[in-house]
DNA sequence: TTGACATGCAACTATTTGGTTGCCTATTAT
DNA sequence: ATAATAGGCAACCAAATAGTTGCATGTCAA
């Protein structure tokens, strides 16, 4: 979980997530297409996508086919997000309540 | 949502986040109690969820009160995690096709 | 009013991170 | 066979991060 919220902190990362949900299975090569770094650069935060599972890859003879797994994602969503939700309402009403208190 | 992703990357963080979360408005000496870092340490990282607006804090007199915000976390989940979560089955159908057509 | 308590500020340090360059290897096409 | 293509590896670098220590300030209670 840990490796998942350290893979998403990065705007490059979460991009490469993007380009993958817009077109799965593209090629290292694909990815670099457009990008600001150099090829070793989006190596590096592929791999740390792979370690965070979010990103699965299929060799195919000299090519590296990418692609996405939204698993860890809808279990950020599930067990992490989720449980914030709920009391939602009565975190905010009691802040409300605490900032009206402070004048009086 | 940068500064809020980066936020949410740090485990101590987290759990910040957490206890406030089972009990709001806690000043900074209740949240250090049981952790294994100075107080200015936590200062930091609250610091931090303040300029991502995931905590507020009403000072009131010497102490301070943080409050959990949980809006940025209900932003994350509505905004980004269920753009993956639809698609979400067709992309793993996609991926389970490309993995055995590797073995033909 | 003086001491205890709650927090703030600044300087310093070690480690991690995000990126680079240079070169090497494996596969495909001509 | 050989050149072009796709990717891998390792060393290096600067900046950011997570933490520390030491001292200062503001507030409350005896």
């Amino acid at each position: 979980m840990d490796e998942v919220f350290k893979a998403l902190a990065d705007a490059s990362r979460r991009s490469l997530l993007d380009r993958l949900h817009a077109k799965n299975g593209q090629t290292l090569n694909e990815l670099c297409e457009g990008l600001s770094m150099t090829r070793q650069a989006v190596t590096k935060h592929l791999v740390i996508l792979e370690e965070a599972d979010l990103v699965t890859i299929v060799r195919q003879g000299r090519e590296k086919l990418h692609y996405l797994n939204p698993v860890p994602i809808h279990q950020i969503g599930e067990r992490w997000i989720r449980k914030f939700e709920r009391g939602k309402l009565a975190a905010l009403s009691e802040l409300k309540r605490q900032l009206e208190k402070r004048d009086e």
